[in-house]
DNA sequence: CCCGATAGTTCCATTATTCAGAACTCAATT
DNA sequence: AATTGAGTTCTGAATAATGGAACTATCGGG
């Protein structure tokens, strides 16, 4: 029961190859070409070839007519349903609309994987346009809301697992270092609040409670983000109850609506 | 140059057959159990549960603590990419967003992908919430108004290959049969306009224009939809040439966007 | 407490896929 | 025409997937 904290890497065989694959396709900014997947990726060219093509006939990568590879529109599909229907997010969805609606701000709900958070869902207020914008995001665990208040449910050691691989990037003055991270993360166990002080981006504020399951399968929390401008201090430390309580609103919803198992 | 049409089965060796577990867990509408996945997938025993285990520690599927696999976060992330960079998307969001502007009714912009359409954008009006509903999700391509534009745009042969496998669910009193299908093609090549008048779904009309590369690469389009009593057949007409203009736009942008190549 | 189910896991010799490298094609460049 | 760069195809050798069976829980009675 101690094989895993740090070393999660089991072996996944030819699975494990095409997702790296899939990953850089994924994570690059433009669509690439087969030299340019070759560089980084560390395969022969013959197999690199016939690789891509597995990926491509799947669904999983797209050939355009200049022999570039970009992310599949099969992604799209499984995603969809992979989002409609979990279970956390449809328990938490009429919590983070109340909260929207309280605070007229954007409120998200994000769990913790790895040394990361992704984003399973978003409410924003008026604003016509733009979804999807943030939603399957994996954003790092040290600078935002919800990754914080993530990490405070948990045991030291486990936070002190999850964040050793991780290298602190400065993204604005106020991002975190190791050393103020974990004494926040003693703060927030204190108060049941984490919050973004333009950690992650100047002019970006946000409140968040941690949101977790009884064994910890979900950690995870809530947020309400926002402008600096109006998002002030004080009103970062007033909707910090709100949040609190949508959170434990949330984690009584999971109780019953997950209970009756196990 | 004839080996495709109809019989577009590649062999995808170990990833086809991951894949096909991947769709059958993505489809059903509740974590399945081992068993349960063994009733539909055929293979052995050792050989599915290697394949389930491969699946999940690559976060493609997650397995709760009642043995149930049920999708798995990776597959949010990988498309939270293919979507926000997407080349189409975000040479069609402009233009989508005028015309949600001007109609005040929903605008999707969708694709087609063998005999289904995958909805890649969708601008809503005021409603505050959900979002992401559509996006990623497949219809049936007979009884869409995006799917029957596209239809539209494709030779006679290479449509009836795409619908000879397709069975004509008949959702509503108006859904089209094979029959129908094609007469309405043929009216839709002279008009440019696709009408979806409740049959799909009763009390949800929309009216659609294809959206097509040079090449044929990309065939999708727009549409706006909405309820029957605010889109009444005049209203359609209306419509019909705004929807139209917006698809030229989008090809035209396609054009330049896409153009300095090949 | 033991029995028989049902559900899930592990093992291992066999077999099929993938691998890696080289040879090849194709197109653009000089 | 010769050269380079980019992509594709081919092949025996290496490796990973396969599938059947044996194994271990876990559960619900009797």
């Amino acid at each position: 029961m101690d094989k895993s904290d740090i070393a999660d890497k089991k072996e996944t065989g030819t699975l494990g190859k095409l997702m790296v694959l899939l990953d850089i396709v994924t994570h690059a900014d433009a669509p690439m070409r087969f030299t340019d997947i070759l560089a980084v990726a560390n395969q022969p060219r013959g197999t690199l070839h016939r690789q891509l093509g597995h990926l491509t006939e799947e669904g999983l990568l797209e050939l355009d007519g200049d022999g570039r590879y970009a992310p599949g529109l099969r992604l799209l599909d499984f995603a969809a349903r992979s989002w409609a229907r979990n279970e956390f997010r449809l328990i938490a969805e009429p919590h983070l609309v109340a909260l929207q609606q309280l605070t007229g701000e954007t409120v998200h709900l994000g769990v913790l994987r790895g040394a990361a958070v992704i984003y399973l869902d978003k409410v924003e207020g008026r604003q016509p346009v733009r979804m999807y914008s943030q939603i399957g995001n994996a954003s790092p665990v040290y600078c935002t809301g919800v990754g914080k208040a993530a990490l405070s449910v948990l045991a030291d050691e486990r936070v002190a697992a999850l964040i050793s691989g991780v290298s602190f990037q400065r993204f604005t003055e106020n991002t975190h270092t190791l050393q103020t991270l974990l004494s926040e993360i003693a703060e927030i166990r204190q108060s049941g609040n984490a919050f973004d002080r333009e950690e992650h981006e100047v002019g970006i504020r946000c409140v968040a409670a941690p949101v977790h399951s009884e064994d910890l399968s979900f950690v995870g929390g809530v947020s309400v983000t926002g402008p600096a401008y109006r998002l002030t201090l004080e009103r970062l430390e007033e909707w910090a109850i709100p949040v609190r309580q949508a959170a434990e609103n949330i984690m009584s919803g999971m109780r019953i609506g997950l209970g009756p198992r196990r």
